[in-house]
DNA sequence: TTGTGTTTTATTGCCTCC
DNA sequence: GGAGGCAATAAAACACAA
């Protein structure tokens, strides 16, 4: 016995019947169901006793001669002799039959927790000291929580799948819009040569003045258009913002946004980004670049959780789409 | 039959609650 | 301080392939 701990072998609880204890707690009104039938499948429950280590002597007094007590645990040649040695035999850890378990197994279905009246009838019923049952309540409770924590690594495993998914796709999405924004900006770039500069005050005009009719200028002058850009302040931007959107011509504003293709660390939940642009790249480009910053929010800064938002939107209402139809 | 991995029963020590 | 729960662990019982 171990040291120290005393249990309870009493065998409690007088005359309530096995079911009346087994759902002094029960929660449902039909959960005797089992139980019942279980109870009922015989005068009285045919594992009554045990093989157990603890309860050997008391099943054998209790039960007598009665070898159903054995239940299914038997042994090929049950003589005399046999079972003399067998009950000479020292204490070995016996494992509880088939019926004991199912019948501690309905118990547990209904309340996983042993109160000490019923852990006492349970055993007086399954012929088992109070504390073997104590024991295989406590073993059932490990086994169910294990149970419950592989649940939960599954279910969380398969959000993480499903996150982990979902990230890809956006990262995808994502250099699959920094490669548009580079063509962009090198068409951009191209016409800009080609058809000369000009600073914000033309933006307003230039729906009705197309780009190619613009003279060509200088290639100091496409310089002096970009830094009159880049030195546009940050309230123009809100102003030009509604002018350009009313338009379907490309306006120009604060050029340069490190935000508009700058990795976003916080991105990185799941591995690097994949960037194929390093940073010294991309601060290049967006030193070249004359796109204004409200058409590149960072990705954190969109949200994706409004259906009516795509990605492709970048936060944008859709009405706003026309100004994704560039010409050139 | 035997070696090995798994399951089940039981022990031990620590902790919490009343 | 005792009772009981839990985690860790031991050890017997069991399953099964070679």
């Amino acid at each position: 016995m171990a040291g120290g701990r005393v249990y309870n072998g009493g065998s409690g609880g007088g005359g309530s019947s096995p079911l009346s204890v087994l759902f002094q707690n029960q929660k449902g009104s039909c959960a005797s169901q089992p139980l019942d039938s279980l109870f009922l499948s015989g005068s009285s429950p045919s594992f009554l006793g045990s093989r157990s280590m603890v309860s050997f002597e008391d099943a054998r007094v209790g039960n007598g001669s009665n070898r159903p007590f054995f239940g299914s645990y038997d042994h090929e040649d049950n003589g005399d002799d046999d079972l003399d040695d067998y009950f000479h035999q020292p204490e070995k850890k016996r494992r509880l039959t088939a019926d004991q378990v199912q019948f501690l197994e309905k118990s547990f279905e209904v309340d996983n927790k042993l109160e000490p009246e019923r852990k006492s009838q349970l055993a007086k019923d399954l012929g088992l000291q109070p504390r073997q049952v104590a024991i295989w309540f406590q073993n059932r409770r490990a086994r169910w929580k294990t149970k419950q924590l592989e649940k939960d690594f599954d279910a969380l495993q398969a959000s993480y799948d499903s996150l982990k998914a979902e990230y890809d796709n956006l990262l995808k999405e994502k250099n699959e819009l920094k490669a548009e924004v580079v063509l962009l900006t090198d068409k951009l770039l191209l016409r800009e040569k080609e058809g000369g500069s000009f600073e914000l005050s033309d933006a307003n005009n230039l729906s009705q003045e197309p780009l190619q009719k613009q003279g060509s200028e200088s290639a100091c002058e496409v310089e002096a258009s970009k830094v009159s850009i880049v030195s546009c302040k940050q309230e123009d931007i809100s102003s030009a913002k509604s002018d350009i959107f009313d338009s379907d011509s490309p306006h120009y504003t604060d050029g340069v946004h490190s935000s508009l293709l700058e990795p976003d660390d916080s991105s990185h939940a799941f591995e690097p980004d994949q960037s194929d642009l390093s940073q010294d790249e991309e601060d290049n480009f967006m030193s070249k670049s004359l796109l204004p910053p409200f058409i590149f929010p960072k990705l954190e800064d969109v949200d994706y959780s409004d259906p009516s938002e795509s990605s492709c939107n970048f936060g944008f209402p859709v009405e706003d789409h026309a100004f994704w139809s560039w010409s050139y």
